[in-house]
DNA sequence: CATGAAGTAGATCGATCGGTCTACCCAGCG
DNA sequence: CGCTGGGTAGACCGATCGATCTACTTCATG
């Protein structure tokens, strides 16, 4: 059975947050891209475009972070890191660097739209738990798996932004190297 | 002597930008900040909006860049690193969490600004080719220097954004301790 | 069949967008 | 003096913004 109106607005949202920002994504297009009437977008989100958007972060975020718990479980963080990493650099390469992080562009808003800002520190946070379980697993402290779980996530945050802005995936394979390089040594 | 209309609207559309975005940067509010009249945008920038925003992102980048090798003369990288950060939480803290970085928001640009976002990779480049010179006169290769400093600098832009969405610091102390140690330690 | 909720299609709203235009002020200079 | 060009002030343009509204269709349920 087909998606509803409200899958497919979300997804939409996702898509063209993901290529022009939370401002720069019209309801023009969104309706276009998503096949749906003008109506629906207040049927289904009575806020409005930021519901629409704040609800499309965190349907993101959650998706991304069952992707990090179930992959968790099957392979190291160091091994996570690099495959995602890979996924995302791949993600880019295929969209010709159209496509960010919906996450980073929310994070990216005006303080005027509290609500959206919100929802992406949320999924920051979120992402954070899971890798800090994945590492307090492979036996480390609390604090230090906490400190080093916020450090991969802003660390590759701040990757996709430098390699979407050079149109390259040198900072991608930089932060692999780095990333990779800090939590094999176990120095702390 | 006072500014002109044409720094003034620099001036201003790098802290609109900083604040709300490219896309979310309005003329009306530009020109109330620069107190400059609507028609001196197109005097000293044809091109519109566009042309101010891409100047403005390679001012800012060169104030920056400037800013890396006057105080990289005077201290390691490490310390420079631990500095900067330490001036950018200052300025999140003080602006509430409104003002993030001018180059980030730049870099976020929809794929029909190109101008915009060339111009973010271009101040990325000049940062990453000044800081990889400190580390290369600090005694590292010039690969490495080239990898470690692309890192660095997407490594402090991610701790910005997400620092910025959870309106806290604690992102950027997690790269400061994390980067720093991984200056010191010189396993290669 | 009747009812009502959900979805579609599209006109329309006021506000704002970036951009253009005219008119005026004023300092520098012949 | 008159001329010129940067600067200012503000009206105005078409286009687009997010949002609201009516009218029609679809369809499950009573």
């Amino acid at each position: 059975m087909p998606p509803g109106p409200r899958q497919r607005l979300i997804s939409a949202a996702i898509e063209l947050v993901r290529e022009r920002g939370v401002e720069g994504a019209g309801l023009t297009d969104l309706l276009e891209r998503s096949s749906s009437a003008r109506r629906s977008i207040y049927q289904h989100f009575p806020g409005g475009k930021l519901e629409l958007i704040e609800t499309s972060t965190r349907a993101a975020g959650e998706w991304m972070r069952r992707a990090i718990r179930q992959f968790g479980a099957a392979m190291d963080t160091s091994t996570l890191l690099a495959e995602t990493i890979r996924q995302i650099a791949a993600s880019l390469v295929s969209s010709d660097y159209r496509l960010g992080c919906p996450i980073a562009a929310a994070a990216a808003v005006s303080a005027d739209a509290a609500g959206v800002r919100e929802a992406a520190a949320a999924v920051f946070a979120g992402w954070v738990e899971e890798i800090e379980a994945m590492l307090v697993r492979e036996g480390r402290t609390q604090d230090e798996a906490h400190s080093l779980a916020g450090f991969l996530v802003s660390a590759v945050e701040g990757a996709m932004l430098c390699a979407r802005a050079t149109r390259s995936t040198e900072p991608l394979d930089q932060a692999v190297e780095h990333l990779t390089r800090l939590l094999r040594g176990r120095s702390s």
